[in-house]
DNA sequence: AATGAATGAGACTTCATTCAT
DNA sequence: AATGAATGAAGTCTCATTCAT
């Protein structure tokens, strides 16, 4: 039933980091969120450093099973089901990816996990294209959308802090997708 | 001619916020870089955050003239003239372009700011491509591109720090430009 | 019709000062409310503390025409005549009054001018009590009286602020006469 | 047995703020000359208010046990060892009773402790005269008495900072207990 | 005479971290 | 294993005062 001690010093650390930033956060209050005497932060996690690559390390993977998400031939659909799984997928700690981008460079190893998240994207978004539009379509285009439509989902899921308006990405989900779905449209230079 | 104490202060705070970010900037060490005392950085900005604020209300305007830009009936070479004059603005201060997207969501005049750059930058990368590409080209997927290719250009200009590698973004410039060039070719729906 | 500048930045002083505090009063807050420049009230008054003693200084007299006040054989009529005259008096600058007390033992000047004040309204009590009462009075009662009836002139134009409620000194006043009017009940000596 | 250092600052606290007052002592002397670092001061009372306002929570009581002071039948009597009993109460923290005035009107805590402890001793003194003057004596004249009397008492142990002079309380109070001893005849005494 | 830029000492306060228990 | 008292370095900010003009 109740969470490790363990668990709710991080648990209440990802929300007060997403919410006022790494510095602004005393570790007391990080102990009082989560209903544990001061010293026993620094009991588990030495150094305020320490909690925040915890944090890291805990990231949830953001791969997707894509055989879940491929529909042969359409591109579109396909892309959108990427996304919309994708979407799940980070969402599980929303507060978490848009602390990310924050603290990015300050803390090398957040650096390494926003990359490595962008990157894990972007591949992600490549074989989709390819596994639904065939060898069709021309390799260095595929490349250019999948750059494009990867920092648009890492976006939303950070900096964007999700607006609350119409979410937008559909419509360039359809644009490239589009784009690429019509190949033999295109002239041959 | 000396430089002024005041602009003294913002060029330090400029620097040193973007190295370190703003919190990890003691106020004492803006003074030691700028070479004055302690007390004339709080004399001229009365709280940190006023220094934040006068960094923000000093950025560049990111507005290009259009008619130097426009190359009638080529979209892709009208975008890549559009990006190089607007890196060449927003490098007037990159270390300021980059510090904005960290600091974006603790204070709302730096989060305003970036809204209003990207808001800009999306603006102008529409005009151009109606200006090159004539009306034949649907509004809908010209919006598209835009959003893609604004925030491919502000990311440059913020998180990335210009990573040292090739400049990837004449791939995906390419790619949209393509796109929306062959807009007779795309089948009616 | 224009206050001078000095005129102004005293004016200013005793409010700032009543209000909140020697110590809490900038100086800078003082020029800003007599609408002259920072360095100006350091020109008139070369510290702050030089600003206070000239308050001081210009103390209104609080010295009342007996003439006007005194009932022969009517001690409680005469106390409430000259107690009415005393608070026209200490009122011009009931600020200032107030102020007399907070900082009276930190600045001397203060110190002194309030005993002066003090013993000034203790030997007009008794003055006008032996006018009004004749020799009939014990010179000791009457001194314990002005004793008394001083300190509760003094408290409501300092520490009380003149508290809303209904001014209760009537009530003492009235006492103190009827028991120094009734002489020739209290046994000869 | 050393006493505790949060004893110690507060003791160091009571008699700086009361030598220099509140505003002029900062937190660093108190800290010095309790013998602690400057950080445990604020570990243990968070601002600097707040240990004022423990140091009023400490005010000794000044409630007096009236069966060991009236004499019943003798008003000056009763007041007189009524007065020196509260003396000797308000006497166990001098100090701090001459800082109530002075931070008064400053601080909320401090002047509902002034009025708390002026009501008190005014609430006794009242109760004594009754004890001792029996239903003789009319309750209007007694309320004034009262009144004029802990102004006096409350004087004494504050502003007066026990002027080293005789002491003139006695004057007042056997005036004032002939006033109200004697209404229709007043015995030889 | 008047100004306001400039100074620097020092105040309050916060907080990560240590350590004895 | 756990705690919370204790530490002291460092940060932001205020302000009386000076001084060149």
């Amino acid at each position: 039933m109740e969470d490790s001690a363990k668990e709710r010093i991080l648990a209440a650390a990802e929300e007060l980091f997403a919410d006022g930033g790494f510095d602004a956060t005393p570790t007391s209050r990080i102990a009082e969120r989560a209903g544990v005497p001061k010293g026993l932060v620094h009991y588990y996690f030495n150094r305020k450093q320490d909690l925040l690559a915890a944090l890291v390390a805990r990231l949830p993977d953001s791969t997707v099973d894509h055989r879940r998400v491929v529909v042969a031939g359409d591109i579109a659909e396909s892309l959108r089901r990427l996304v919309a799984a994708l979407d799940a997928r980070l969402n599980a700690s929303p507060l978490l990816s848009h602390l990310l981008w924050r603290e990015a460079d300050t803390h090398s190893a957040v650096r390494d996990a926003v990359r490595a998240r962008y990157d894990n994207v972007a591949a992600q978004i490549k074989q989709v294209i390819l596994a639904a539009g065939g060898a069709a379509v021309a390799i260095k285009d595929v490349e250019a959308a999948a750059a494009l439509l990867a920092l648009a989902v890492s976006y939303r899921h950070s900096v964007a802090r999700h607006s609350d308006e119409d979410d937008p990405i559909d419509r360039e989900l359809a644009f490239v997708a589009s784009a690429l779905g019509q190949p033999q449209a295109r002239p041959a230079r």
